[in-house]
DNA sequence: TTGCTCCTCACGTCACGTGAGGTGGC
DNA sequence: TTGCTCCTCACGTCACGTGAGGTGGC
């Protein structure tokens, strides 16, 4: 038995022609702990492995087309069949996000290169005097953005509530920086508010300076990425013309307490400037 | 004049906010000549960038937030805009290209995880006696494929037309390496002749040996990735349970010139084999 | 003895991220 | 003097590909 066993056991060179996979990936997952050989001959090093690693081997191989990290493939060859294939969804439907947002990014650059114009933007000014608020900062990626800014907004007003205070104007959201795929802020959620309020776990009390600031308006389907570019373009091209300079973070000003219609006024684009010398 | 421009010049910090790339991304864009900053002190290294080239640099982020390869974004640069336009167009086609082969693969690996029924293939053995072929080889991704099958088929058949010789027997393609995204085969296209044949530019005349194969028949749908994989996996398997050794490379053997309805008949997929001791 | 297969480093690829250690101007 | 910004290495990441140099069995 064990001697049929070990006649029937491939070196490296056949099971990577039978698996499809090259020999320096075989070793790669046997060092890995991946797919580690049947076999291997203490003297020699040799690594012998079983026919019926070919099926772990192939499916390795075919996840790996899928463009799928070892970690993860490491993860679905734990589960069984049923959950393994529902984790192999999970993962395209990232996957297939992640080409949505492409799609569009592409549309948008082919509009840009070609010359066609962009979408016109009001860009005016306002002073806004020095204000308090309450806020909440967190570092999130671009899937967990409208969450948190739901979730915060109604923490922070809660707070007022408790507090006895009451919100003065629109809530908003100042990006310090990036959010996207790769990056994840971070984010601060404020509520202006008149009165005194406590700050509590995670809830910050704070005075937001008065200052100027360049904004314009645009609606639910222009604050959807990539058209939003255009908003943030077209704000900082004007500063710029007008030789302002751009002195805090950007920040989105929200009418509404969750969604508009797509085409009716859905935030203010607002950054803080001052006129350069 | 110099001094305006020298006054607007940004340091890499200013530059890197303005354009939303790191400075790590700003550096290697310096080094491969992708964004050399404006001004360079050659003193201190500083480097000092133009607030015009936010814009390139602007373009240089989304494409790469494309997953466009720096080498692909300097062409994309070096063309005027509805040219330029283009290539991000050919580029995303191949992206979406790969994606639908990828579709289709998880659609196939959910279906073999969850167990249910791979399609039933009838596989046989049939013994061929040896026999003269031409042949053209070629390495060829799995883009490439099609067209050089019938490329070289054609060129066979013109072969054996100006040599005198007559095909005797359906042609054939055999696979010496995998062909898809990464692998490019080689691909030895053969079209077995009686009579007397001459070698010519790129075609080879040879003999393929007597041997017994295993084989079975599947229709064009099934002839695609990922599905012939099953086909593939159904005679290797159908094999080994007879205790044969595989004894060389797998096989296509078509029986149109060009396309079939997608449920006839359309090709062997065929593994010379040996009953092993 | 020659070929073939296997072994283990070690370095390259691609597009950066992340320190380490140091300089320069306000 | 302290902070801030900038600099240049150098190494790490991820999943391998590609030798180099050496061993072992037929």
């Amino acid at each position: 038995m064990s001697q049929t066993t070990a006649e029937s056991l491939l070196p490296i060179g056949a099971f990577s022609r039978r698996s499809r996979l090259s020999l320096k990936a075989l070793r790669l997952y046997d060092e890995l702990g991946l797919l580690p050989p049947a076999r291997i001959d203490p003297e020699s090093g040799y690594r012998y492995y079983a026919p019926d690693q070919v099926e772990r081997a192939r499916l390795i191989g075919l996840l790996r087309r899928l463009d799928m990290p070892l970690a993860r493939i490491r993860r679905v060859l734990e589960l069984d069949g049923p959950a393994a294939s529902r984790e192999v969804a999970a993962f395209w439907a990232e996957a297939e996000e992640s080409v949505a947002v492409k799609r569009r990014l592409v549309a948008y650059l082919e509009r840009h290169l070609e010359g066609r114009g962009e979408p016109m933007f009001d860009v005016t000014t306002r002073e806004l005097p020095e204000q308090q608020v309450v806020s909440m900062t967190r570092a999130v990626h671009v899937g967990e953005l409208v969450p948190f800014l739901h979730e915060a907004r109604s923490t922070l007003l809660e707070q007022l509530r408790r507090s006895g205070a009451r919100p003065s104007g629109p809530w908003l959201a100042i990006y310090h920086g990036e959010v996207n795929e790769d990056s994840d802020g971070p984010v601060e959620v404020c509520v202006p508010f008149e009165g005194r309020a406590d700050a509590a776990d995670g809830v910050t009390v704070r005075t937001e300076p008065a200052h100027r600031e360049a904004f314009t308006t645009i609606t639910m389907a222009q604050c959807q990425f990539p058209a939003i570019l255009d908003a943030y373009g077209a704000v900082e091209s004007w500063t710029g013309q007008r030789g302002m300079e751009i002195t805090a973070s950007p920040r989105e000003v929200y009418f509404t307490d969750g969604d508009a219609a797509a085409d009716e006024p859905f935030c203010d684009i607002a950054f803080p400037v001052r006129q350069a010398l």
